[in-house]
DNA sequence: TAAAGTATGAGGTCATTA
DNA sequence: TAATGACCTCATACTTTA
């Protein structure tokens, strides 16, 4: 939904003093044995000559709280020079096998393969000082296992505060539960963040602004852990996608055979009510990621093609009421015929669409189209079949239409501003290029299938809501609650393309909307502060809407698809932040 | 200098076939 | 059941042009 993030905006300092925040606290995410862990001044010291040149980087990984044998055992497993995402993913998988055989101890999983592999990786570093595990097996009769637990959370080297904390909070948790929630705390005291209530702790909301890439790690080395132990409900089951992608149901179905009803998790009941978007066709495992973080809900996968001529395979996590859902009218055109009937007189027999693919942004070049028209062009009658197929493929791939003999075009923007369901122009003028143009429809909700969901909202706010809306691009949410009759009272938007929110600001004027439209342009800059201080004067928010950056997961990227880690994806974590503040911030009550 | 033009596959799903 | 092939994908980086 919301245009790619300036890549200024990313350049991470490793030496910052929030990453020094950071080295400082024990490294929980791997409970394996680490006597530099809290111990920054010792960073790369003793590293061997022949290691030097990865000195820095042993340095950074030790400041993470790794084990400076284990990072160079890492580097040396991934190869001299190797990227460093993969001696991260090295050192994480120690931890992960690590935390298998701890939770075998606890009783919880038995994970035989990953113990085995375990019982060898450590007898390779038992000369590594640290708590042991047969010291406690010694204990353990005459210890409760309530003292067992505290003595290994002393002797893994947590403040004496969260081991209370924890404690007191988790009485009866096992040890590895205990871990996570120490893990969390700390982890929020960095980043300033809400967890989930069964792992938040008490926080002091401080504003970060560097070190984010680290922070990201660490969430996703909490979730690899929780998925370790077995926490996770889909554990082994990825999140597959529906045939037919209609989600609970289309405007048009039989309203019998629609779903009616759901059950949420208690812990992600509204107010305020969320919906989060991203492109359905992701790397393995990253909806399995996202759902686990928006509290556990499962993704509603909607394609587009049933709201509108072109396709656009989503998944939404949300939760909204889904029954008595109701569309946007008049319908949009299904095909292209439809919405664009001249193409119908140039259309070949041969050339079987009846729909566009997805609306990209990009768009076909002129030399491809003038290949296109020669290959058609050199044949008497109906092409070769090869030349059908080639043309066929380079028409599907850049959704090109016919629009004269022998000549296809791709479509303009304002043909993408109708199939997504924009007023015609609302992207045009104000100083935007046409390139843009493409770059922040191609970026956008498709809004007659997104107004289809946040219809249910309508009879609850009938005086108006108030919409925190997050990465919201061109304002695809904001144009499905004006059109769906919901009057916007307060609109706080956060999106770090200026374009876009010119284009935003522009439509609000148009549209003579009487609340306030309040913009931001980072969605890092804000804190739990600025949140409640928002809330206060705003009342809070009814509706947290919006759709992180694709760009590291959407297939046609080729040169970054890095998944939900990636550079611009990985401000998910910022959605999930800036979300359960705001759930925080609302049960607790703000000024 | 900004805008437009251009070339650049891999990863995943699904249906078909051996 | 495994192998194979068809199909699709909210993009990026570099070059050229105005």
């Amino acid at each position: 939904m919301g245009s790619n993030a300036s890549g200024d905006d990313f350049d991470f300092d490793w030496d910052t003093e929030d990453e020094l925040e950071i080295s400082e606290i024990p490294f929980c995410g791997s409970n394996l044995p680490n006597p530099t862990c809290g111990d920054v001044s010792c960073n790369g010291e003793g590293s061997s000559s022949a290691h030097s040149s990865n000195s820095k980087l042993i340095q950074d990984f030790v400041g993470m709280g790794f084990a400076e044998k284990l990072v160079v055992k890492a580097i040396e497993e991934n190869g001299e020079g190797s990227a460093e995402s993969k001696i991260l993913e090295t050192l994480l998988t120690y931890s992960v096998l690590e935390n298998s055989t701890e939770a075998e101890n606890q009783c919880i999983e038995s994970d035989h393969s990953s113990s085995d592999y375990l019982e060898g990786f450590l007898s390779d570093f038992s000369d590594v000082e640290s708590w042991s595990v047969d010291e406690d097996k010694e204990n353990a009769d005459s210890l409760s296992e309530k003292e067992k637990n505290l003595r290994s959370l002393e002797k893994m080297g947590y403040s004496a505060d969260l081991v209370k904390e924890a404690m007191n909070r988790c009485p009866d948790a096992p040890l590895a539960e205990l871990t996570d929630f120490i893990f969390a705390a700390q982890l929020a005291r960095a980043d300033g963040a809400h967890l989930p209530a069964e792992i938040k702790p008490k926080v002091n909301y401080t504003c970060s602004g560097n070190g984010e890439l680290k922070k990201r790690r660490l969430y996703a080395e909490l979730y690899e852990r929780k998925k370790h132990r077995g926490m996770l409900e889909e554990d082994g089951e990825m999140i597959r996608l529906p045939k037919p992608m209609v989600g609970f149901g289309l405007p048009t179905d039989d309203y019998s055979k629609i779903v009616r009803e759901r059950t949420l998790p208690e812990q992600a009941m509204g107010p305020p009510f969320f919906y989060y978007e991203n492109v359905a066709l992701t790397p393995k495992g990253v909806w399995d990621t996202i759902s686990r973080f928006l509290y556990d809900i499962p993704p509603e996968f909607v394609d587009s093609k049933y709201f509108c001529a072109a396709a656009r395979k989503r998944g939404y996590i949300h939760n909204l009421p889904i029954h008595n859902r109701f569309p946007l009218l008049p319908y949009l055109p299904l095909t292209i015929h439809e919405a664009f009937p001249l193409t119908k007189r140039w259309w070949p027999s041969w050339d079987t669409r009846t729909n566009l693919n997805c609306l990209q942004t990009a768009i076909g070049s002129a030399k491809l189209q003038d290949r296109i028209r020669k290959a058609v062009e050199n044949n008497d009658g109906e092409p070769p079949a090869h030349v059908q197929k080639y043309v066929l493929d380079e028409c599907k791939k850049w959704n090109l239409l016919w629009v004269g003999r022998n000549k296809v075009a791709p479509l303009e923007p304002d043909e993408f501003e109708l199939l997504l369901g924009f007023p015609r122009n609302h992207t045009r003028g104000g100083g935007i290029s046409r390139t843009d143009r493409y770059k922040s429809l191609g970026n956008s909700f498709q809004v007659n299938t997104v107004a289809f969901h946040l219809s249910t909202l309508k009879p609850l706010y009938p005086d108006g809501i108030n919409v925190l809306s997050l990465f919201s691009g061109i304002g695809g949410a904001e144009v499905a609650l004006h059109r769906l009759g919901i009057p916007l009272k307060n609109v706080v938007s956060v999106e770090i393309s200026e374009v876009n929110r010119n284009i935003v600001r522009c439509w609000w004027e148009q549209t003579n909307q009487k609340g306030n439209l309040i913009d931001f342009d980072d969605v890092q800059m804000l804190d739990a502060n600025k949140l409640e201080s928002l809330m206060g004067s705003i009342g809070g928010f009814d509706l947290v809407v919006g759709g992180s950056p694709c760009n590291n997961l959407a297939g046609s990227n080729r040169v970054s698809r890095d998944g939900l880690e990636g550079k611009e994806s990985s401000l998910f974590y910022d959605y999930f932040r800036i979300l359960d503040a705001v759930k925080s911030i609302t049960h607790r009550g703000y000024v």
